[in-house]
DNA sequence: TAGTGGTCTAGACCACACG
DNA sequence: GTGTGGTCTAGACCACTAC
């Protein structure tokens, strides 16, 4: 016999053909949202994709990769010979680049930023290895502590080539970094991220307002756009007492 | 006029239809080998997906499919109207949920496992909510100091339903949890991560061979299994003169 | 044995980038 | 315009799971 499972009858489903959006697209956010609704409740199976495809209208493989690209997302897990299945618990938020600014904004913190440095400068050895360019190659350096509530939660050192995108104060005080980036057309790739912890230095402590010794959390990263080149090296300080990196990650099957 | 590029003309691959391996992954497998191998290099174009399926005698999505495996994985990237070219810079370790042992033996670092403690007690309030268990439910707690080069690394502390597999100390001081879980039959799904720092209290000073006060870089996480169900919760102290996180991650398009 | 997802085929048309 | 990847179809057979 086969059943409908009682949470996707429920649902229906409106696909636009005419749409720009493509049809898998389309069907993958409307199955979201009913998760995301608890119209399909973890547990709940979603029933054959032969059957779903024919409901409809769609053939088999456009279904099938609606379903996939939640699966990739970790909202649904399939197995073969039983079926597809909400996870019980709940992706919150997935791993992404961590964009200090948008973590703090995201958790209704209302960051600010003080840039006290953003200057062009030759590219130093270790500069320089990091992004991939020739040693003494212009590059912008950037200095900011970042604030939430009027305290400060971290000093952020940037490199970037100095061609890049145009970093004007104005912007980088009301924004972060990253978005600056995205809204010049440059799309992240890939990034290699070290995160360590050491005691603040005398000078340390006193811009973070902490005591000096006090455990700081530390990252460094180098962030490539899609061609593999290298767009930004960074090396930040968070106060230890005030920020810590929270992830959500999934398992390559 | 159509050119075959020069790298991927000198590739002769070999598909074997009777395989388990599905096709598309057994593409997958050669083309990386040949970007590790550096046939391909960084730049080069793929040469379209027709042709490519015509030459193997494979149908365009088998091959699209390996190809996305390969994009998915940060190897390759896409460009509607462009082509497919190999990324600049190889993405060298994809982030993974992190398993201490299984880094520093990566390293080359020969680790080394003390089991402190092996025991079944009840769940207590917190350690319960983690692991979304009733409290007072049987939990095995695990306390384990590892070492590389007879120092000290770093103290794990790790809490599991008691009933999920056996945990023989004698297999613990040889391997880590994780790969144990998984010759269990324990697929890990998702794990949430919290990564801080925090200065050393006097006795976990001791334990770890630092001074009082020296900063820790601290490591809270909950894994879960395909059905969500909670496998293990942990938190890791680790010295932070000797380990730091090292991830290398992509963004999701 | 029945039902499920996993793989694969051989086409088709479209949107976009580039010369 | 030409070539590229992006999307979509309507089937097919197989492997695995559960009963």
């Amino acid at each position: 016999m086969t059943r409908t499972p009682a949470g996707l009858s429920a649902i229906t489903f409106t696909l636009d053909r005419t749409s720009p959006i493509p049809l898998y697209h389309q069907l993958a956010q409307q199955l979201e949202a009913a998760i995301e609704r608890g119209v399909l409740t973890p547990g709940n199976r979603l029933g054959n994709e032969v059957d779903l495809s024919v409901r409809l209208g769609l053939s088999r493989p456009t279904v099938r990769q609606a379903i996939q690209s939640l699966v990739d997302k970790g909202l649904l897990v399939r197995r073969r010979g039983v079926g597809t299945q909400v996870v019980h618990r709940q992706v919150k938020r997935p791993l992404e680049l961590s964009s200090l600014y948008d973590d703090l904004e995201a958790d209704g913190q209302r960051p600010t930023t003080r840039v006290l440095r953003n200057e062009t400068v030759p590219a130093s050895a270790d500069v320089a290895a990091a992004l991939g360019i020739a040693e003494g190659s212009e590059v912008t350096v950037l200095e900011r502590l970042r604030f939430t509530h009027d305290r400060p939660v971290a000093f952020l050192c940037n490199y970037l080539p100095a061609d890049l995108v145009p970093l004007g104060n104005a912007h980088l005080e009301t924004t972060g970094l990253y978005r600056m980036l995205r809204s010049a057309g440059i799309t992240l790739h890939s990034a290699r991220q070290i995160i360590g912890a050491r005691s603040a230095a005398p000078e340390e402590a006193l811009r973070l307002d902490e005591k000096e010794g006090a455990a700081l959390l530390t990252m460094q990263r180098t962030a490539y756009d899609d061609t593999g080149r290298a767009v930004e090296y960074g090396t930040h300080i968070y106060r230890a007492s005030r920020y810590a990196f929270d992830f959500q990650l999934l398992v390559r099957p």
